[in-house]
DNA sequence: ATTGTGTTTAACAAAATTGTCAATAAATTT
DNA sequence: AAATTTATTGACAATTTTGTTAAACACAAT
């Protein structure tokens, strides 16, 4: 009657496995059999139910588009001051990039073989909208002057290249998984500091 | 006598190649056949020179290591001014950037397959130095007081990442080639007025 | 119990990728 | 020019990875 309880769906199983392996670990050229391994099932279950690995991934690489989407979409339309917009997005991201660490680069990845990016009609209505906005606080002396496009990218920068570049990040800057965890955990304040005029 | 004048020295040819091919077009996971496609030479001469087709990888990724430091140290060491210092590395790296847009992302690859970052020594031996000028520099007031490290974190975030993540940034945005170039262009002006206390 | 449906498995085949080796070609040394 | 070394090539073998298929299994409906 309701979803089921059990670990079944070996379908869903699957898919979220492979989301882990990619976006999680950063394995992004996982065998089928290392997918297989990993989600604890038989290998040609893979193409008994995505048909082939190239569909797999398909899939999963719509999946991040969504994710992405959605976190942008419910800070966009929220009834909050920007400030705080830009304050509980800061919390989502960093929320999410605890399980998923790697979801940027991976659709990068992607996107250098060749996939890409669909439904950008709904992702420029949402960016519009935002763009007004950050055009607003400008003129309202909470923010520096610029095009609002570069507010956005400082703003995604500040927040996403820590993350998706933890590896070589944490090893040339000699930190420690914990000292770099200290680190991530006090970039929220930095950011609202380097983003908002005091 | 001299260094080959002709385009021989098929070794790095096939190196060079294979930096275009990861750090120039993202193409991580090429063949050794693609890779050789691209240099327009026999396959089995990557055995010849490297051995095996990790070999060849792990070479790349140590190149790509030592070119990071390059960067990095010439700014260190110079005898100019901080401000001047952050200009120029700007500079070089938009320049680099040219080239080799995916190099950081492809350490990051690399990083998340087990091979790691060598001389690590070395570069806290240029970090240490380089804290010390930003904190004074913060005690002078040019820059807002922070941690060093997430100042640095600031600096190569507002740099790296648009560039890094131009395939998706500029799909998602809704940008041309042109339109996202004009934009890296842009960019100097606004993370130096971003970093820097007006 | 049997039939039917969907799931899982192992064995196999096919494809793709890498690595080896001996033969050839080119260049250098003697 | 002959000999020697170095570079290049094609054919082949080995390995890795993917995809297919038929059989086994589970389980519900008849």
């Amino acid at each position: 009657m309701s979803a089921k309880i059990t670990d079944q769906d070996t379908e869903q199983l699957i898919k979220d496995t492979a989301k882990r392996v990619f976006f999680g670990e950063g394995r992004f050229n996982a065998t089928t059999q290392e997918i297989a391994d990993a989600a604890g099932v038989n290998r040609t279950l893979i193409n008994y139910y995505f048909r082939s690995r190239n569909n797999l991934f398909d899939i999963v690489f719509q999946d991040a588009q969504e994710q992405e989407h959605n976190i942008l979409e419910e800070i966009v339309f929220a009834d909050i001051s920007f400030k705080e917009k830009i304050s509980r997005n800061l919390d989502a991201f960093f929320e999410q990039s605890k399980k998923y660490p790697y979801l940027e680069i991976y659709m990068v990845t992607q996107m250098n073989q060749g996939n890409c990016y669909k439904d950008k009609e709904h992702m420029n209505l949402l960016l519009d909208k935002f763009y007004l906005e950050v055009a607003l606080e400008m003129e309202r002396g909470n923010i520096h002057k610029m095009r609002p496009e570069q507010f956005v990218l400082n703003f995604v920068s500040l927040m996403s290249f820590p993350v998706s570049m933890r590896p070589l990040l944490q090893e040339t800057m000699g930190f420690t998984k914990e000292s770099y965890d200290t680190l991530l955990e006090e970039r929220k304040d930095v950011i609202m500091n380097t983003l908002f005029i005091k």
